[in-house]
RNA sequence: GUGAUUGUAGCUCAGUUGGUUAGAGCGCCAGAUUGUGGCUCUGGAGGUCGCGGGUUCGAGUCCCGUCUCUCACCCCA
């Protein structure tokens, strides 16, 4: 027989692990419709032609593909199967995948279902996605996302709003030390303006966007491997070398991006969404304008957020941003800008795990335990299941006759606050012995007393 | 996709230059205590040493292959 086991990058959750992942997720949902967001679930799986084509050539290799059904070899030709190239047989044999991320299953809803929805419209989504990835620390091939977005208007309140649900969220969770950092696509693309390297943006960007991780050194060597001339780095890193408060750094780049129509334009975005934080009565605490955030994803064109728990070596537990043109990419006629957050409970557990934030009393338990010694006082237990159950009090029988200490010792382990002991003398007079299980004291009280107690 | 790394009891790990019947702690089960858990004591169960092949009189230990774990790169939550 072989041993059981899990596919790569897949987990277990226990029922220790899932009270605290509920924790996290009860938060974030919470914050979600507070702000105004409706809920909505996609499948697991997508037709193959919905998800390909949008997270670039990298993502589309990752993307996890499910064979047809029945006999998917049959109509394939010959010559494909003879080649035996994996890449031109997929299609042939694959017409579904499982969804990479939240935002395009979005984006295919709100093509598919525009004539009932009211713009603009606000979704929030919390599902499971599955990407086809070698699997280290923090990084898992299936992970849960909670995503909120909202498609039809270019407000920049939406962004504003973005990181108002960030800081409530993490300020819940008691996570203190972190960084909300937000950058603008169009600055970057007048950054690349700036030093003439238009046409390689996505080099550049990749590159500057390990700056923190690999320093400058290391980011000037690979850009200069990619052909940028020392002029272009040393302009480069002029304007990356801006530091200081938010509207320093907005003032400054006002005057090295100039010349670059849609530098400014971002910019002033970026400076919109300051206002409107400003305006909210929110601080720009934990929000920091980084020019050397890019992001992978392509779909984004307007600000893009990222969320970093500092002391923490796990990379970046949400993210986001403006995308212009989603729709269209499913055909859609009319113009559909979107923003959206996304963010990654997987990681934030396992931050919130290694700095030990979770507080201890979060395990789902009943509260009591009845136990009792043979057929009589257990039928009678059970009884006083119903009527505790009744008044709403969380509680188990155990479930066969058994010595009192092996039943303690199971109400002890599951960490049941409270035992009642039922025996024959409990059953005649009503009296109820009632053990508290953490601190070990014991009395005896009517069960209505018991009830009334319990119930607060 | 590239590179490195790990694998021995349910868990965490010892196991010497290859040498008898592979160990410890924790956990688990039972008893001491037939109506009282946590503490203590006593006893017990549990291993094809990841899998397959090879070298050897002899392999947990050496060699090859394979799977797996973890980590880094690429990319990303």
């Amino acid at each position: 027989m072989e041993k059981p086991s899990l596919p790569k990058g897949t987990r277990d959750f226990g029922p220790s692990t899932m009270a605290k992942r509920q924790f996290i997720l009860d938060t974030i949902r919470q914050v979600f419709q507070k702000f105004g967001f409706l809920p909505l679930e996609t499948p697991a799986m997508e037709n193959l032609s919905t998800l390909t084509g949008k997270y670039g050539e990298e993502g589309d290799q990752l993307l996890f593909k499910i064979l047809n059904s029945g006999d998917f070899l049959k109509e394939v030709d010959p010559a494909k199967l003879e080649s035996r190239n994996s890449k031109s047989i997929t299609p042939d044999i694959a017409e579904k995948g499982l969804r990479y991320d939240l935002t395009v299953p979005f984006a295919r809803f709100v093509v598919m279902n525009r004539h009932e929805i009211t713009l603009p419209f606000k979704r929030f989504q919390i599902q499971p996605v599955w990407r086809a990835d070698r699997p280290q620390k923090g990084r898992y091939r299936e992970f849960f996302q909670c995503d909120a977005d909202v498609v039809g208007t270019d407000s920049l309140v939406c962004e504003a709003e973005i990181i108002f649900m960030i800081k409530e969220v993490m300020s819940r969770l008691g996570v203190i030390d972190y960084t909300i950092k937000i950058n603008h696509r169009r600055i970057l693309n007048g950054i690349a303006e700036a030093i003439q390297a238009m046409g390689k943006e996505s080099e550049l960007f990749v590159a500057i966007d390990k700056l923190d991780k690999i320093g400058v050194e290391n980011v000037k060597k690979e850009l200069s491997e990619k052909g940028f001339n020392p002029s272009q780095l040393d302009t480069l890193f002029q304007v990356l070398s801006i530091q200081g408060l938010n509207s320093d750094k907005i003032e400054s780049l006002n005057n090295s991006l100039s010349a670059s129509n849609s530098g400014i334009k971002g910019l002033r975005e970026i400076q919109h969404v300051f206002d409107f934080l400003k305006q909210y009565g929110e601080s720009d605490e934990h929000v920091e304008l980084d020019l050397a955030l890019a992001r992978g994803l392509s779909y984004y064109t307007g600000c893009i957020f990222e969320v970093k728990i500092n002391s923490v070596s796990i990379g970046s537990v949400s993210g986001g941003g403006r995308y212009d043109n989603l729709t269209q990419a499913f055909g859609a006629k009319e113009r559909l800008s979107g923003v959206g957050i996304s963010f990654g409970i997987d990681r934030i557990y396992d931050a919130m795990e290694e700095l030990n934030l979770f507080s201890p009393q979060a395990l789902l338990s009943s509260k009591v335990l009845i136990c009792h010694f043979d057929e009589g006082t257990f039928n009678h237990g059970l009884h006083v299941l119903a009527s505790l159950r009744k008044s709403g009090i969380a509680s188990e029988i155990y479930p066969e006759v058994a010595k009192l200490k092996k039943q303690l010792e199971y109400g002890s382990k599951k960490r049941i606050e409270h035992a009642i002991v039922i025996g024959e003398e409990e059953m005649k007079s009503g009296i109820f012995t009632i053990k508290n299980l953490i601190n070990g004291e014991q009395t005896r009280l009517p069960l209505e007393t018991i009830i009334q107690q319990l119930s607060n």
